[in-house]
DNA sequence: GCGACGATGGGCT
DNA sequence: GCCCATCGTCGCA
């Protein structure tokens, strides 16, 4: 996606990304995955958000244009992926909370700290449906903090990679851990996921459209 | 300096 | 459902 497709409000960009494609070059494979879930934080007054802070270290590049790559760490020990929005200046994020994985699945496996724990027990779909699972599958840490998603030639990047998302399957909740966050942040209705019947047919593998 | 705590995940009860 | 690993960041001395 171009520059132009983050410049929107969280609220928008998170809802737009549902259903686009998350694609990693790494070691010379292509791991891709479709965004099943999203998260936005907006703005200074939005106490959900790190950019609470305002401008810090950690907070800057939520400051600066949008379509970057917004990488922190969190628990001691994961990383989660966001994609900044808003125009220059303002600060804003779209949380990659889960993808449905696609392509590279073998290098995924391999990229999850346990790898040893996830078959046969777990179907595949479960190795990327947390914010900091799906980092680790991509091989995505604090290196990849500030990236520009849009350029020519990155390692990693959003497509449209021409899957429909029908609005049944789309389900509208608040937002996952804000558990200290006062109100109205804390219930604001910012998260956005694929139900269970958008995933199934996301298996199927027929819900592509034709460009 | 220091303490609290986190946009989580995995294991166990 | 509860517990906790593990450390960067922030707020408040």
């Amino acid at each position: 996606m171009d520059q132009h497709f983050y410049t929107g409000h969280s609220v928008d960009v998170a809802q737009a990304l549902l259903g686009k494609l998350l694609c990693r070059k790494l070691d010379g494979h292509l791991l891709t995955g479709i965004i099943t879930e999203t998260e936005a934080y907006q703005g200074e007054s939005d106490l959900g958000c790190h950019a609470k802070s305002g401008r810090t270290n950690r907070t800057e590049v939520m400051y600066g244009p949008p379509g970057r790559a917004y990488v922190y760490f969190t628990y001691g020990m994961h990383w989660m992926l966001n994609a900044v929005t808003n125009p220059d200046g303002f600060p804003g994020a779209v949380l990659i909370r889960a993808v449905f994985p696609l392509d590279g699945i073998t290098q995924m496996q391999t990229l999850r700290k346990r790898p040893d724990k996830l078959t046969p027990h777990h179907p595949e779909k479960r190795w990327t449906d947390g914010p900091a699972k799906l980092c680790q599958a991509f091989g995505i840490s604090g290196r990849e903090n500030g990236i520009n998603l849009c350029a020519e030639g990155v390692n990693l990047y959003i497509t449209d990679g021409g899957t429909a998302i029908l609005p049944d399957w789309v389900e509208n909740t608040s937002r996952i851990g804000l558990y200290t966050v006062h109100e109205p942040w804390k219930s604001m209705p910012w998260r956005w996921r694929i139900n269970d019947l958008g995933i199934e047919n996301l298996s199927t593998g027929i819900t592509q459209y034709a460009f």
